[in-house]
RNA sequence: GCCCCUGUGGCGGAACUGGUAGACGCGCUGGAUUCAAAAUCCAGUUCCCGUAAGGGAGUGCGAGUUCGAUUCUCGCUGGGGGCACCA
């Protein structure tokens, strides 16, 4: 018999499924529609295995969906804006544009090399002026509805390459590429009133119910709505005041301090005449922007000479420090301290000396003193005057009741959510259509006048924002005012172009916007399947997204992604050159063992040390390519070990036992079923009138099987249905014998194996398929149902306990009665031997599971 | 620092709503086949004591709830993701 040859065998079958034009998709109001999409990639040049994985189980979704029955929609597309293509544009002299097509192009060949289903019909790319000039039109409708605005905020500014840098470009407080000490700078940027629909996207979390828990959690927490005051803080000797917010009011009179964010106007006023304090603030804005590096610093303040009067106490004045911790973009930038009842108060509280006057006694008892722990919980109220004897939540509300009746503050709603800083000043992004005029302010780009397109001809070579310094690009008439203007040079946050994607998928035509009726039909998207590293932010973003779209007419629908699957990274060991002190990553094919089975390294044999499994990166070099994997082994193996071994939201280990593994089960199938006699045999007829015994066995397995598979893929437990399908194949291994029963039940179990795998295994699959003699595609086959009465059992085994401890075990009828299941475990010899003849006090019996006898 | 997740044999993992821990696969051991090997097939495989029957221990660590805990609660600890300009 010939080896299965999965070269010829997966372009056959790729080309058959393109000619039949098998994933395209259109609208059909006749049939159930189901929308599967995977997060689309980012265009780096080649695809990583945490893209198999991804789109492995999105296919399996699209093709298992497909069977049952539903209109499937599957598309991708490219996310191809974004800093690489300009670092590469940097250091290689190549223009982003050019180098993100070529990108598409090979990786687009990668993905079609894995069998997936998708329409490509519906392919897109973000930088596309097609594509983009879509969401400038989004833009300006969210200007007309007040969703978009302009206002300053804080940047990492890097002062010798005079730009503005990213989060991941600031490495401990210094410039990638420069090595200087960052600053915090204010620049006029485009914002997205996200915090409009605050409430909405925290209370619409709950019926999401097809989220995992821990994603909607997160998305809560990042949220997080938290109700207060804002209490005004007179300032003595002075006539303004300083406004804080807090979420605990009723700790008001153990209040020993208060504390303003190190960029709050106020710390800025007094800086100008105390150079320390200047200082101070100076140091502070060195941390950069990011709320990690703020938080995780060591808590610090520099006492001010403002004294800050208590609402309710005038004679009572608190120091005012300029502090670290505190985040101007929250609530007010300010703070009052209680270090009794808040860890990071108390802290501060230790480090610089200042009172600790617990006002709420726990009610266990167990005493008000504070030690190094800040009590936060419920309790009585104590030295605080008018709402001393109440409990938290009433002195909350009588704190406020006092607040108002002062008219020295008010309760207040606050988020931690901010709204959506879009501007960034970089040129691979879709431009900002906006133009600045200085009789007319910022004027939209005349509707007409759409796309604004991005120059060629840029330098990379100078520092800042390449539009900016371009001779011609930004110097336009005012469309109001015909007198010279400026183009906006900021381009979106590329969580713009990824924030309506999917909803550009139902339209065909690229350069055509989605139609009502196209969105109507496919949104939402059913399934969405993507890393756990986008939880908040590009979900967030799109929810967000969906409400403005359809709040502006473009849609009608709130939700974007009704289910989600979050997947897990994939992992590899790592391995370094042993014979130099932390010697340099190796690559895994650089990798091999020697004749004592010791790791070392190919060619020159020397000695290898294995690190930790992390995530596959480039960094680390423990990455294998998966152009290599689908060239060695054919996509199908590459996609059945992917789904193997792991659930899909964990990580997964990629070995090297794992894949051959993998291999072997693929030609362990087409051994079994591509037999020379099985070739020619007609398609299975008629059952034969009656089973031996071995056949009705295997006939259950089969059934079995397929409920349990089918049950699978419905939870996505693909790990799972490929383990019942590897039991099924060991099963129908097992069954010899020429008879009519015999040969239908071993037919009929092969078509059912070759149906279950393919959605993991397409190409094998639709190979069997028409070994077994069928001329229709399997992926133009209905996935096959379990027939009920294979799947009843009338017997089942129960487990006997004695105090919990497993004795033994008894095959009883199903739902026998609780009296003689009782009788026959006390009869056992190995129950009666732990008893020693002691009368039990009860004897537990679930019925069809255990019988417990408690001594 | 804050939020979220996670820890089960030599390894990846299974165990549905608290009910026989270790399905399935990898690896390993023994056997069959072979001139030999690869491949394949069969059997065994959590650890400890025992020839066996059987017994003891066991799901990161420590407590708790329960007739019964991998599953629920609390504390600790290792690993991972996110923290708003990486995508």
């Amino acid at each position: 018999m010939d080896r299965y040859n999965f070269k010829t065998a997966e372009a056959k079958w790729q080309n058959i499924w393109a000619e039949h034009g098998s994933f395209e998709a259109d609208e059909d109001p006749e049939r159930p529609k189901y929308y599967v999409l995977e997060m689309f990639p980012y265009p780096s040049g080649r695809i990583h295995m945490g893209h198999v994985r991804c789109y492995t189980i999105g296919d399996v979704v699209a093709r298992y969906k497909r069977a049952c029955g539903f209109n499937v929609l599957h598309p991708m597309g490219w996310d191809a804006f974004g800093l690489p293509a300009e670092n590469a544009a940097f250091e290689n002299k190549v223009h982003p544009a050019k180098w993100t097509r070529e990108n598409i192009a090979a990786m687009r060949d990668q993905l079609k090399s894995m069998g997936l289903s998708y329409d490509w019909r519906r392919e897109l790319a973000t930088c596309e002026p097609e594509y983009f000039r879509h969401e400038q039109k989004m833009f300006l409708d969210f200007l007309k509805a007040g969703l978009a605005y302009k206002r300053e905020s804080w940047v990492n500014w890097d002062p010798v390459e005079q730009t503005v840098l990213a989060n991941e470009q600031v490495i401990d407080g210094c410039g990638w590429r420069s090595g200087a000490p960052v600053e915090r700078r204010l620049l006029a940027q485009w914002f997205l009133k996200i915090t409009k629909y605050a409430d909405d996207l925290l209370e619409t979390l709950a019926e999401l119910d097809r989220w995992p828990d821990q994603v909607r959690l997160m998305q809560a927490n990042w949220i997080n709505r938290s109700e207060g005051a804002t209490v005004g803080f007179s300032l003595a000797g002075r006539t303004d005041s300083l406004d804080v917010f807090t979420t605990r009011p009723d700790t008001l009179f153990g209040a020993s301090f208060c504390a303003i964010a190190a960029n709050h106007p106020l710390a800025l006023e007094l800086a100008e005449s105390d150079p320390e304090l200047a200082t101070f603030i100076e140091r502070c804005s060195r941390m950069g922007t990011s709320e990690a590096a703020i938080e995780a610093a060591e808590k610090e303040g520099y006492l001010t000479a403002l004294r800050a009067c208590h609402p309710f106490s005038k004679n009572w004045e608190l120091p005012v420090y300029v502090a670290n911790f505190v985040l101007m973009e929250y609530g007010t930038g300010a703070i009052f301290g209680c270090p009794a009842h808040d860890q990071r108060d108390l802290d501060f509280a230790r480090k610089y000396g200042l009172d600790v006057v617990p006002v709420v006694a726990p009610n266990d008892g167990s005493g008000a003193e504070i030690g190094s722990e800040a009590f936060t919980g419920d309790g009585e109220i104590i030295n605080s005057e008018f709402m001393t004897g109440l409990d938290v939540e009433a002195a909350k509300r009588r704190a406020i009741d006092e607040l108002e009746r002062l008219n020295s503050g008010q309760s207040k709603i606050t988020y931690r959510l901010r709204d959506w800083g879009v501007s960034r000043q970089r040129y691979w992004g879709c431009p900002v259509p906006v133009i600045h005029c200085e009789s007319c302010g910022n004027v939209p780009v005349p509707e007409p006048e759409l796309p604004v397109t991005l120059p060629d001809d840029v330098d990379f070579e100078q520092s800042g924002n390449p539009l900016d310094h371009h001779p011609t690009w930004k110097h336009v008439p005012c469309p109001v005012c015909n007198k010279p203007a400026e183009r906006e040079t900021d381009t979106f946050d590329t969580f713009f172009e990824s924030s309506w994607y999917f909803v550009q998928f139902g339209s065909t035509e690229q350069e055509r916007i989605f139609s009502r009726a196209e969105a109507d039909y496919w949104m939402p998207v059913d399934q969405y399947i993507g890393g756990i590293e986008h939880a908040i932010l590009h979900l967030l973003y799109s929810r967000f997204f969906t409400r403005a779209l359809t709040d502006c007419g473009y849609l009608d629908v709130k939700e974007p992604f009704a289910g989600l699957l979050t997947q897990g990274m994939v992992c590899h060991e790592t391995y370094r050159d042993a014979s130099e002190e932390m010697g340099g990553w190796l690559f895994p094919e650089q990798v091999t063992r020697d004749s004592d089975n010791k790791l070392v390294q190919v060619g020159n044999g020397r000695p290898v040390v294995a690190g930790r499994s992390e995530k596959m990166s480039k960094s680390r070099k423990n990455v294998v390519d998966p152009e290599l994997i689908i060239a060695t082994y054919g996509a199908d193996t590459a996609r059945l070990f992917m789904l193997s071994d792991s659930p899909a939201a964990r990580d997964l280990e990629w070995t090297d036992a794992g894949i051959e593994g993998a291999w072997r089960y693929t030609n362990r199938i087409w051994r079994m079923i591509a037999k020379p006699e099985f070739h020619l045999s007609p398609v299975t007829g008629d059952a034969p009138e009656t089973f031996d015994d071995a056949s009705e066995e295997v006939l259950r397995k089969i059934h079995r099987t397929i409920a349990d598979v089918t049950a699978d893929f419905d939870a996505f437990r693909f790990n799972r249905a490929v383990a019942r399908i590897r039991e099924l194949t060991n099963t129908l291994a097992n069954l010899d014998g020429d008879s009519a029963d015999r040969a239908w039940t071993r037919r009929f179990g092969f078509e059912t194996t070759a149906q279950l795998i393919a959605p993991v295994m397409p190409h094998i699959a639709e190979e069997l398929w028409s070994l077994l003699g069928h001329k229709s595609l399997l992926s133009d086959t209905a996935w096959p149902s379990a027939d009920e009465t294979y799947l009843s059992e009338d017997t089942v085994t129960l487990a006997v306990q004695v105090n919990g401890k497993l004795r033994g075990t008894i095959d009883l009828p199903v739902d026998v009665d609780k009296q003689i299941a009782e009788e026959r475990a006390l009869a056992l010899e190995n129950v009666a031997r732990a008893t020693g003849g002691i009368a039990p006090r009860k004897v537990i019996v679930v019925p069809n599971k255990v019988i417990n006898v408690v001594l």
